[in-house]
DNA sequence: CACTCTTGGAGAAACGTATCTCCGAAGGCT
DNA sequence: AGCCTTCGGAGATACGTTTCTCCAAGAGTG
């Protein structure tokens, strides 16, 4: 009782203000100390149950929510978690890899919320003092450029960063990434025994891991089978010019009878040049495209698409984050690997960890010539050739 | 000198922490006091030039970065807003709002960022002990229901809320939506003019702002002009069962000669389902659905589009959101309704303030008899009829 | 010279929570 | 009877800012 009025009393010349109820004002209610409050809606301390719910029913009572600011301050923890996209226009998100960050970021935001945490959407381009008064566990970066300043800034602040992509040069705490070589190794090879004797690219000019990962791939397939290599390269960001590469690819002396196109507007696209100049798919010419867009299941001809599993890369990559958040205590340098399912690390000796997830193909009628049922097939093993 | 002394002093036995610098480091090391710290890096108070930027210099130098907690615990603000979206299923997001949604955030993460806020996704199925945990500014919800419990939530505790979706009954601060009376009204009139005499309408069971105004509207238009209405209705959120009820659309004995589809897949369905019967389109069947998405730019033939303009609305309503953010203190009953420009305002006496956008309809082959060139043309203003 | 302003900046009080430390009391053991 | 242990809970401090209040010294003014 005395305390209870001390602890009401605490609040001295400043008038009374009628806002939210504090956990002081719970306490003076239920005639205990903030101690035995906190303690009480927290599960902590020892306490008998009678005090508890005793707590728990004034506190409900009086509408009491506690202070995710103040909460936070103390436990150095505000349960958000950063979704970084590395943009090229004034627009959050990227055109050409629309559907792919949608899922991901569908997957992300659900699997983050079943274990307690938010998603705050952070476009890399955002002005340093929006992301900068944001209080972070953790950061997913997708597709990091090399020496991304962005992720250099998160990781001296100690904020722990897991990427969506394999990172080039960036200190990222781990990072998650589809096996690009074997996928187009994959559809390479689908292609071959489909018919194809001159496969077609259609890949992009920028710099990121996919792109580069994919292209070298088709060189070195090229180079293994003896293929002049026969590609058009455009940037992928531009939706116009997506269309006009196309076009430049099937115009050329050298025209391929079979194209992979990696972004995923470059079905429709394909599929529109090829009408122009009078191939019809899949007898003159095979077709497929990465693309997580199930109209392909119903264009005139259904085109085969890779999908890279983008709900699975998303989930991924936000449990890798939330391991490290709460495998971590703060700063010193916690071996985190070994928090990490061992059967997908490379098998490296210095980090950062990653995990490779398998890709699918989802063969459709543009890529076959004889039977044209659909089928599932997996991608091959990363081991072989 | 000796107020720096002090200064760094003030951590009496508690072991040197190697960790962050705080503003009292960047104090000590400059040799003034926290105050003056915190008015030079804010651009407050009354500090000569060289000091201010004698102290940026040591903050930067240090690598000082103000903690976002703190600064959230101590100002009540954390530069947070939330975006709701109503679930049906497990997943954060429904599928038929797919495009919409997609569209509708990214351009609403845009205009918070402009404004410096950043958005947090938060289903309004999570768990409450999440997006409780949050502290957040502001609140975007869209398409609430009827005494939604979150909206409710949120209003006591003082959080603005502006909903995307016009409320039925939910303690709003303010609203934005469609005039989507007037979108269906110009469509029927526009496949009248088309030539249509029987229109059909596939249309969502479930009870959402959206679904039940159109619905409306379409029946008063039907009993306008005389016609017995012609609909099929089926759980939206089930994506399966759209084409389903496409089916049954057109297999009705009184088939009609026009569909306008209330959502983003209805126009595939319904052309496959117009395949499946033989049925021309547009000859046999005009065609209209609501979406966002361009693949019907490119189908064969291209279909009839309503644009809710979900970049509109997405930007409008956290503009909105954050006039209020900033306009009102804090909990007081302040008049907000004259932050909004009165132009658009329900001419109405009581809250909350609604604003109406208009739609968009992209004309193309599906609803034309005649000349199938593409245009773009205004919905009709609200007040015809 | 006595006085008022202005300038430049220091002190200290919050903000609301979590948690570490410690203490009294009651019971059990020798 | 003295000592140890457990139970139940209170006190105080720290988290890192922002900001309100106030003061000292110099500059101007009569």
């Amino acid at each position: 009782m005395t305390a209870a009025a001390n602890q009401s009393g605490r609040r001295p010349t400043t008038s009374r203000r009628l806002e939210r109820a504090g956990i002081r004002d719970v306490a003076a209610a239920a005639g205990v100390s903030i101690t035995t409050v906190s303690d009480a809606l927290n599960g902590k301390g020892r306490l008998p149950d009678e005090t508890r719910s005793r707590v728990r029913e004034v506190a409900e009572r009086l509408g009491y929510r506690p202070s995710a600011a103040a909460r936070t301050l103390r436990t150095g923890r505000s349960g958000l978690i950063g979704l970084t996209v590395t943009t090229y226009g004034e627009e959050p998100f990227t055109f050409t890899e629309f559907a792919y960050f949608a899922e991901m970021a569908r997957a992300a935001t659900s699997a983050a919320l079943g274990r307690g945490y938010a998603l705050v959407v952070l476009p890399a381009s955002s002005r340093h003092d929006v992301w900068g008064n944001i209080a972070l566990d953790g950061t997913v970066v997708i597709d990091p450029p090399d020496q991304d300043p962005l992720v250099s800034e998160l990781y001296r602040s100690g904020v722990p960063v897991v990427s969506d992509g394999k990172p080039g040069n960036c200190p990222v705490t781990a990072w998650v990434d589809n096996d690009h070589e074997a996928a187009v190794l994959g559809i390479l090879d689908h292609l071959s025994e489909a018919g194809a004797r001159r496969i077609g690219l259609l890949t992009g000019t920028s710099t990121d891991t996919y792109t580069r990962l994919s292209t070298e791939a088709y060189l070195a397939w090229c180079t293994k089978v003896g293929q002049e290599p026969v590609y058009e390269a455009y940037p992928a960001h531009d939706p116009a010019s997506g269309a006009v590469a196309a076009d430049r690819l099937l115009a050329r002396p050298d025209r391929p009878d079979a194209v992979y196109g990696l972004f995923d507007p470059n079905g429709t696209d394909l599929l529109a040049a090829a009408r122009r100049y009078g191939l019809r798919v899949p007898d003159d010419l095979l077709l497929v495209c990465c693309s997580e867009s199930d109209v392909y299941a119903t264009t005139e001809p259904p085109i085969t698409t890779l999908s890279l599993k983008p709900r699975k890369i998303g989930t991924t990559v936000v449990n890798l984050l939330i391991d490290a958040i709460e495998g971590v205590d703060s700063g010193t340098g916690v071996d985190i690997a070994r928090l990490f399912p061992p059967r997908f690390r490379t098998a490296g000796n210095g980090p950062p960890p990653g995990t490779l997830m398998p890709t699918e193909l989802i063969v459709r009628a543009s890529s076959q010539r004889r039977s044209p049922r659909t089928t599932i097939s997996p991608p091959r093993a990363p081991g072989e050739v």
